[in-house]
This record gives structure tokens, sequence and C-alpha cells, in this order.
RNA sequence: GCCCUGGUAGUGUAGCGGCCUAUCAUGAAGCCCUGUCGAGGCUUCGACUCGGGUCCAAAUCCCGACCAGGGCGCCA
């Protein structure tokens, strides 16, 4: 090894050793004859010196000093010299090696560094530079503290999920990353074949059914630290190619899962962050979740949860309201920000009014035709709209909604999915701004009871809630009855109000896998087309089987608190899925091209 | 496909019709400095995304492109 200590691990007990430490040069401090360097690796930082007066007759200090001449930020260098205590009043107790500093007796060069595009030390005042700057030199992005710290979380959270699983029989199985293409699910990644001229592999946008063959094969309990691939537009939490925690188990039902992954969090939970995790976690009905809090993936740590007047506020004259609930499926819903909740008191209903309408701003931009708003005071709700209200209304909506003093009621109306929607969202943003989320401890839930089917809302067709593998609740279903109102075995894991995983028993009997594609609308010869291989398998006695996917990416950026999924990703790519590092994707050879017998439709001026 | 926000030295920003030969910080280059730690001091360098338009006058207003981010749709 070039370094004998890495740069964070030099303490006062080590006074007197001679070490060898190597790094990057983070900054520098010449005073004219001494000097300071900060050393850096990604465990910390050590303060080197070059103190002329310091050194023993054997030391080539005018040597040291004209190598030190050279050097700028972030060269790599590699110094030998005595570990020896600072002089009194100069530690540093900011940095955990403050206490002590190495006077450089030797010195080596070990590379030069261009002048780097950005800060990559902390500073104060510092902001971040834009994000294509990062991801074009993601490796400087990457020595940057926080990046390297995440890295590091990101691993410990993998590493601690392997062992434990690994402590419970389970084994990593590789599942192909060159698979077919099927009509389901999201948009394909294709990969052309150049042995079979003109068709194509499909990167996988799960390992799904390769699992279920797994079971089938009696691995009994899969896991992989699964790459999906799915080619359909970017999110601050969505990536093209993301990493999920992959898991099946024979043998088991929904509650062996839960446990399972309960108590694998819980270990993750003691070997990440050191904390005990409480289990068995929460769980919530999917009709519950979206009541109460305006979206399947609800985030339970704190109230305003939405309350439905619709049947109340009909008995108003409120033209709005009676116009919105004159349409079927139509609902109107409120929040009920209380007083106590919100930081700067505005407890009289005609402050405040300036907030009122930024969140009728925000509303209008949600796609809601407004919002409706009464404030509690002493004399009962009051607004610029309660003329419309008749009393026994009013005192209906302040039981309903349980407002005190000063509380401010907000209501969205309009089709019920949509208000919902906005209704979380909103739910949301005021948590945000008044600081409800500060402080808050990690909140699992799990959402269960989730339907079998549903209706798509533009064509009516007959869709799969999660996806055609789902066991339904009874383990089979009547293709001719009412397929809405089927249950299916599956569940979500949601975390902080993000969807980090999503599972469920899966049809272990061919006839009800069968079935389930029929009443998808799939033709006897698509199934055969598609699922033949698939079909056969669950003949050759498959177990009753079932597993979820766990997204990796977001569970971690949960955990250190990132705004987006990059912030836990190496390599990530930018919103239109180009890696700006090396600038892929890129055009190729015509011979390439030529080679898979394919051809560019796209016009050669167009492209860059 | 759509909506929103932004684009000013290498980096982060201020300016938002004339006070702009564009602010400040950081950086880079050079000089000074023997206990700093985002060292300090002095000097120098370096920018209005592009194309139209309005106007006596545009970094600033309008239109259009391009780039980036956030969101809707999409994500079985």
């Amino acid at each position: 090894m070039i370094k004998t200590n890495d740069c964070g691990a030099l303490r006062s007990k080590d006074i007197g050793q001679r070490v060898r430490l190597a790094g990057w040069v983070r900054f520098y401090r010449d005073h004219g004859g001494v000097r300071f360097y900060d050393l850096a690796d990604s465990f910390g930082s050590t303060q080197v010196v070059y103190d002329p007066e310091a050194y023993q007759s054997n030391v080539n200090v005018v040597g040291i000093g004209q190598l030190l001449n050279n050097i700028g930020r972030e060269y790599v260098i590699a110094v030998k010299g005595v570990v020896r205590e600072r002089v009194p009043g100069t530690e540093d107790d900011r940095n955990p090696t403050g206490t002590v500093e190495v006077l450089i007796d030797e010195i080596e060069i070990l590379n030069s560094s261009k002048v780097i595009p950005f800060e990559i030390a902390e500073q104060k005042n510092s902001t971040l530079p834009s994000e294509d700057l990062r991801l074009k030199y993601r490796y400087l992005d990457l020595r940057r503290t926080e990046m390297a710290y995440n890295l590091r979380f990101r691993h410990k959270v993998l590493a601690s999920a392997r062992r434990y699983l690994d402590s419970i029989g389970f084994i990593e199985v590789e599942t192909p990353t060159l698979t077919r293409s099927s009509q389901e699910g999201a948009r394909d990644f294709l990969v052309p074949s150049r042995t079979m001229p003109g068709t194509f592999y499909a990167l996988p946008q799960s390992p799904q059914l390769y699992k279920q063959m797994l079971m089938v094969g009696g691995v009994e309990k899969y896991f992989q630290l699964a790459r999906c691939y799915r080619d359909e537009d970017s999110r601050s939490d969505r990536q093209p190619e993301f990493t999920q925690l992959d898991l099946e188990m024979s043998f088991v039902d929904v509650e062996d899962i839960f446990r399972t992954i309960e108590s694998l969090y819980s270990h993750i939970w003691k070997d990440v962050l050191g904390k005990e995790l409480r289990t068995p976690f929460p769980r919530i009905t999917l009709e519950d979740a979206l009541n109460k809090y305006g979206t399947d993936a609800p985030d339970i740590r704190f109230g305003l949860e939405l309350v439905d007047v619709t049947d109340i506020v009909k008995c108003s004259s409120y033209d709005i309201f009676q116009k919105v609930l004159g349409k079927k499926g139509s609902a109107v819903i409120c929040v009920n920000l209380k007083s106590t909740l919100v930081k700067e008191k505005t407890l009289d209903a005609n402050v405040g009014r300036s907030e009122v309408d930024r969140l009728i701003d925000w509303a209008k931009q949600q796609g809601m035709g407004g919002l409706t708003w009464m404030r509690m005071t002493d004399e009962g709700l009051s607004s610029n709209i309660v003329k419309y209200f008749g009393k026994e209304v009013l005192e209906s909506l302040e039981r309903r909604t349980d407002a005190t003093k000063g509380d401010l009621l907000l209501f969205l109306a309009g089709p019920r999915h949509l208000v919902q929607k906005a209704g979380g969202h909103l739910r949301m943003k005021l948590a945000r701004e008044n600081g409800l989320l500060e402080g808050m401890d990690h909140q699992f839930v799990w959402l269960v009871d989730c339907p079998l089917f549903q209706a798509d809302p533009v064509t009516g067709k007959v869709a799969s809630f999660h996806h055609p593998f789902v066991r339904p609740v009874e383990g089979d279903f009547d293709e001719n009855g009412e397929l809405l109102s089927f249950k299916g075995c599956s569940y979500d894991l949601v975390l902080n109000g993000s969807e980090i995983g999503s599972g469920s028993m899966r049809n272990h009997h061919a006839e009800v896998q069968r079935k389930m594609f029929r009443a998808l609308g799939m033709s006897e010869e698509r199934m055969r087309e598609e699922f033949d291989f698939f079909l056969e398998a669950l003949e050759f006695g498959a177990p009753p089987h079932g597993g979820i996917g766990m997204g990796m990416d977001r569970f971690c950026s949960i955990l250190l608190g990132c705004e987006s999924i990059r912030d836990v990703i190496a390599f990530p790519k930018n919103k239109k899925f180009q890696s700006l590092v090396d600038s892929s994707p890129k055009k190729v050879d015509q011979a390439k091209l030529d080679e898979l017998q394919l051809m560019s439709l796209v016009d050669e001026d167009e492209q860059d």
C-alpha cells in the first residue's frame, strides 16, 4: 500500500509514529514559511505540514519545498512524516484528526490535476453547481464528502440486506439481462440480435418471470440485487435503470412475507442506523389510503387527513359546489389546517388572506377549478362564501372536520379521483410548509387490499391493477363474474409517502394464470406466443409462492434525505436519459448497423 | 405530447428598460506573509444561451429555438 493510514485515521494516540499518507490536496495555506496542506481521501482529511524550521539536518528541506511549489488543488500526493501534536491552541475541533498533523519529510507527486470545474470541498455559502455539470464530471462530484458518504451508505444498506438474507437461507441468483420483450407493462429497451437478424432482446423491467421459474426450480428462497430497465419518462425518483432488491419465497403466505421483510428492514436499521425499527408495520387498505390521504402511497406520519364532505355541502346553495356535484362521481373534500399546526398563527379570518390566495393559485395549477376556504372563529365558520351555507350545514361541517377556533378549512371540489389526488398533494404541501415533517422518524406502512383488476379510465378496458401474475385472494376467481370486484393478494411497501416496494402472492396454477390472461382480453394465440413457456413451467409442479421487489435507490435516498435518487447512484442519467459523463447514447458506425441488419430512419441532418 | 421554473465570468450569484465599460463571492495567474485550517493582504484575468422583434435605448420587455430541472400524462 502506498499509504499506512487513511486520511481520516490519525489521532493523538498516533503521535510519534512515522506514517505515509496519500490523497488529494483539498486546501492549502501558504504562510510564506510554514505551509499547511489538507490531504483528503474519502475517509477524511489530515493536515500535513511543511515547516522548514522544524526539520532535522538529514531532510531535504529545499527539495520538498520545490516540489510543493508545483502542486495545486486536487493534486494526488503521497507524503511520509512523523505525526506530531499541533501547537497548543491551533487544534481544529471540527475535524477528528484535528489534534495532530504530519510533518512532511518526504513527498511524492503521484499525479497532477487540471483546474477543477467546480468546488469539491465543502465551503461556507457554496452551493452546488448545476446538475449537468455535476453529471459530466461525476467522478469529481463523487469526491465530495456528501456523495462519498451516500455511496458508502448505500453499500452498507445492500451489504446488510445480503448478510441478513443469507443468514436466513436465501440465495442470491442472477437472472438474465438479455430477455424477451413483452407487450405488457412499461416500454422496453430493445437490444438487436446479431445472430438472429430482425429479432430483439429486451432488457428486463424486473426479473418477475425468472424468479417465479426459480421457484418452480425449487430455489425456494431467492433474492437478487437486480438491475431493472424501464423506458418511461423520468422523475426525480425514477431512472431508466434502477436497482431492486428482488425477493421470492415458496411455501409461504402473505404473513410470512411481511414478517421476512419487516425483519429484513429491522436488521438494516440496526446495522446502518444503529436504531431499533418498530415492527410490525401498520397496514392500510387502498380504499382508506385514497380516502384519508389521497394517494396509494400515504405518508401517515402526520394528520391533516382528507375529510369527505360531499353529503354535507350538497345541501348548500353555493353555486360552484352545486355545479360540480351535479356531475356523477364528483366529491368535495376538506383539509382542516388546524391552527395548532400552523407556525405563524393567523386566527383572525381576515388575516392570512394572501396565504389563502397563494393556495388557490396552487390549486389551479394542480388542475383544480380553485379552492374554497373557511376560517373557524368564535362566531363559527367565516369566509366570503358562508352566506351560501345554511346554519345547519355549517354546524355539520364544524363537527365533521373537528373545526376549532383558528382552524382553516380548505375545500376541493371535482371528480373524486382528481380531488383526492390534489388533496393528497395539498396535504403534503401544508405539511412541508408548516414544518410538520421536521425531526420525524421514518414510517413504513403496508398498502393492502388492492383490487385484482382496474378499468382503464380512457378506454374502459380491464387491466391488471398490479400485474397479471397476482394471485386472487381466494386463489381463484370466476372469469364471468364482476372482474373489478375481485381483490388480489398484492401489497405495496410505502415509506414516508413513497412506494418503495411492490409484491404479491403469485398464481401457481396454470389454469388460474390462463384465466387471468383471458380476463385481461388476451387471445389464446398471444398467450401461447408470449407466455407458453411460463404457463408450461407452472404445469410442472409450481409450488405456492410469492415475493416482492423493493427499490433500493428510493430507499437509500429517503434515508439520506436526498432530493433525487440520482444522489445515491454513482453514474445516473439526466432527464433525457443521457449519461453526460460518457455522452451516451451515441450514434454507432454504419458497419455496426449493417452487421445487425438495421437501418436508421432518422434524418442525418436532424442528428448532431 | 403537455404544464411550470430557470439559463449572467471556470463555479455560485446580484442586476430585471438608460445609472452596466454588469455586482459580490469563489476560482485561476502573480506577488507578500512562519500556526493556519473556507488562512490573510495586494494586483490581474474572466460572463449577459442563441435567433428574431419592440424601443431613441434591451442582460432587463415580447416571440421563437436550444439547454437544464420539477411535474402531468406514462411507469403491467
